[in-house]
DNA sequence: CCCATCAAAGTGTCAGACGATTGGCGTCGT
DNA sequence: ACGACGCCAATCGTCTGACACTTTGATGGG
């Protein structure tokens, strides 16, 4: 009931949406009926309505059949207002890479295993398509499909919120190293963690799945760390 | 550099705070200097600060020693966006409480093992603290001592994303059965988990405290799948 | 020395106007 | 009859200017 008048009124849209009462798809009364409906002015209206839409809570469109249509945030928009979030708190120094792996492993481990039991052969062909080939493959490509073998296997695991909850990890470690040094022959040892991994994801063998992801964190945990350490001297 | 001006002002900014060339704690410059330094309308940068501290990357005060300053976001910031995100996804059968679960299974029974490694004496109080005896507990209250519990293990796990990302789930699933009627003994059966788990935790068990873990959330699984299939009929 | 009062710097809010975009509808030509 | 084209209305996007409210610090009187 305090503070400012934007703050009140994107509140009371915003419990509107989340107890359901406004549904998914839903159009909102236009900025106009919404200032005379709350008695405050369009810009109110408006500062109220970017807050909502920053949070991917509404969806503003213009023209004639525009308007604010109350969306479902999608694993991807959660996704990356964690990475940001989570990216910050290690650049304050709130969380250490040391965590932030070993969260990796605690989600990623079963995560492998799960994937080798439900897979289906389409994620299987994404898996393969993920791999690369260290002595071809460069620069930030090599990176990229770093990152896209790790969420692929997620997405196969079968639980959406796994990805959601794990993908800013190990996105933000790549952005922090992505473009340090890496340890001699670290990437020949990924891509072959990678190519062991999706071997034993196609064999749906989970135990295997389960202890190469283990090894292969290992491996990530070590050379991440020895670049900390190089990097803060 | 496309779409509106306040979403393109909200991203340089935004851009300009994780990227670090604002530091945390530092001002803005006033919404005229914004302003006149982009050449946009003071609202459009009223929109685009909105924006910003909607996602709690800057926090705006009132007054001569006013402004907007660059803000980390705290744990309790990216779990609350997280929570509503879930939720959201949850009420649209995007995610089943199964799979809440057994993230929660993943999480919270190895930071068991670490609460119980590491908890400090203060730790242990707040614990006991968050206890409750069934008999004379009622309502909400029980609810929030049950989510005080995992929460301040969670704590106690030293590592905080751990709490971050995992006090979401439980809290979703609270919000969701705390008010339906729970089964015969169910409450009895959760303090006594918790008791157990205080006990190990003090006794810094942790072998102890993981298994006493995995059994108290088999028990809530139960529960809590019993009560969704009532819901649904 | 303490307290009340005031000035200054900001944000908060409003009203009104006009531009930009979009989708529908009607018109016109074929 | 049908398709292309262009106009029109609805809605958001943006700007301007004004004033109110809040907070801090300075100032002056008791």
């Amino acid at each position: 009931m305090t503070g400012p008048a934007y703050a009140v009124l994107a509140g009371n849209i915003r419990a509107r949406i989340v107890s359901g009462e406004l549904a998914p798809g839903e159009r909102l009364p236009n900025e106009q009926e919404l200032s005379a409906e709350f008695g405050v002015g369009r810009s109110t209206v408006r500062e109220a309505l970017r807050s909502l839409a920053s949070q991917d809570l509404i969806q503003t469109t213009r023209g004639v059949a525009g308007g604010s249509f109350v969306s479902v945030p999608t694993a991807a928009h959660l996704s990356a207002h964690l990475e940001t979030g989570v990216a910050l708190m290690a650049a304050a120094e709130r969380v250490t890479v040391g965590q932030l792996m070993s969260l990796r492993h605690l989600l990623e481990v079963p995560a492998a295993g799960e994937a080798a039991r439900h897979r289906t052969d389409e994620q299987l062909e994404d898996l393969r398509r993920a791999e690369f080939d260290p002595a071809t493959a460069v620069g930030e490509a090599t990176y990229a499909a770093n990152q896209d073998f790790h969420l692929v296997l997620l997405r196969a695991s079968g639980n959406p919120l796994l990805e959601v909850i794990t993908a800013p990890l190990f996105r933000v470690l790549a952005t922090r190293f992505g473009r340090d040094h890496a340890p001699d022959g670290f990437w020949a040892c990924v891509a072959d963690d990678h190519a062991e991994l999706h071997d034993l994801v196609a064999a749906r063998d989970a135990d295997g799945a389960v202890t190469a992801m283990r090894r292969h964190l290992d491996h990530l945990t070590g050379a991440y760390q020895q670049m900390d350490r190089l990097s803060r001297g």
